[in-house]
DNA sequence: GGACGGCCTGGGTT
DNA sequence: AAACCCAGGCCGT
């Protein structure tokens, strides 16, 4: 029998159905008899996985466990920590942040909606699998990469749980045609060329592993260029590498915007581009050094004007707008059903946390003076 | 330089 | 039943 420890933590500042289920990760398994969800991650410094299991047995608690005795409880604990967010309070958010800025969230609870900190490179993957796309396929082809080209770690609930391939792996196993016969569709192309390029990229800086590539990526790269790297990859567009950056690399004022993002910004903040604001982003975008692939300036404007309505958290804002507007597809269950799901409706309570750091800030001095512009 | 088809697939609707 | 539509875009022309 597992021993299963606590977190404590209240159903409005984290819901794991709207978490896990909602579309921001894919490879979470829900078993509904015994009402728990299964994954694999890196928890540790090294590249070895982890079968993790989560439950939510109480509105005020949530309980961790992992099958792997060697596997030290507060340090899943801290990992899990991390991976949530647990430093950052929705309900200070909602309260300190977005109602004041934006009166729409006065009658809005937050759902315990809030962003992951997954890794880049299967963040990446999964959201280029997402263009075009439903749920219920991204989900089926996460788990696809992973029990074809992934390392089993092990078996829970009676099921197999494998790794999330890594970049050279993918290069050097997968190929266009495999893919294809997988089900991957059009996708089959950017995957493996993706995968290719990402570990070739490792293997110049001799990166130990993709998440550190990506990391260091970020720590030399403002936003804007770490959006035009990401954009360089094949099947990687704005709206994928925003999610890339929200999602995988804790970018969390970066405001993913979709056709339902875009939906939102017109009918509920009239938010429409005009000839002026057009012209003012060309510019702004045709002044970096770096060569880029067109990206819509329309939807452009709705990410900046999002983000200067709702401030440093602006992603988290559309995390929960978004799930409040279209989050009603879950992920794989056990016996490998999608279903339906329905939100739950929970109160709010106050707790403290600050918010510290832009991705703003961190654009590069030559670049800044254009962005500052913008964001006027 | 921008507008516009076309794209794999599977589940749902007509 | 066959045809058509749609899903958290991106690519090529």
């Amino acid at each position: 029998m597992l021993k299963f420890h606590q977190i404590k933590v209240n159903k409005d500042e984290l819901s794991l159905t709207n978490v896990l289920q909602a579309g921001q990760a894919f490879r979470w398994v829900f078993n509904e008899k015994e009402n728990h969800y299964t994954t694999t991650m890196k928890v540790t410094e090294s590249n070895k996985y982890f079968i993790v299991v989560l439950s939510q047995p109480a509105d005020d608690l949530i309980e961790f466990t992992s099958p792997d005795l060697s596997l030290d409880p507060e340090h899943l604990r801290s990992h899990l920590e991390r991976y949530f967010r647990l430093d950052v309070s929705l309900n200070n958010l909602l309260l300190n942040e977005w109602i004041p800025k934006d009166h729409r969230f006065k009658t809005i609870s937050a759902h315990g909606v809030r962003i992951l900190a997954q890794e880049p490179w299967e963040t990446l993957i999964s959201f280029i699998c997402s263009s075009n796309n439903n749920i219920a396929r991204i989900t089926k082809m996460c788990h696809s990469l992973c029990t074809n080209y992934g390392e089993e770690v092990g078996v829970f609930d009676g099921q197999k749980f494998f790794s999330f391939p890594s970049s050279d792996v993918i290069a050097e196993r997968a190929t266009e045609t495999a893919l294809r016969d997988l089900g991957f569709g059009y996708r089959a192309k950017y995957i493996i060329e993706t995968a290719k390029k990402v570990s070739k990229v490792r293997a110049d800086g001799n990166y130990e592993n993709d998440t550190a590539l990506f990391r260091k990526l970020q720590s030399s790269f403002s936003y804007i260029e770490m959006r035009e790297h990401l954009m360089g990859y094949t099947g990687v567009g704005p709206k994928v590498a925003d999610c890339v950056c929200l999602m995988g690399l804790g970018m969390d004022d970066v405001v993913p915007v979709d056709v339902h993002v875009s939906r939102i910004a017109k009918r509920d903040y009239q938010i429409i581009a005009n000839n002026k604001n057009i012209s003012t982003l060309k510019k702004l975008y045709a002044d970096l050094p770096i060569t880029r692939k067109k990206i819509n300036l329309e939807l452009d404007h709705i990410r900046l004007e999002l983000y200067n309505k709702w401030g440093l958290y602006a992603g988290w804002a559309q995390g929960v707008l978004f799930s409040k507007e279209v989050g009603k597809v879950s992920g794989a269950t056990s016996s490998g059903e999608i279903k339906k799901r329905a939100i739950v409706q929970v109160d709010i309570d106050i707790k403290e946390e600050t918010a510290t750091r832009t991705t703003f800030d961190r654009v590069s001095n030559k670049h800044r003076k254009n962005i500052k512009r913008e964001q006027i």
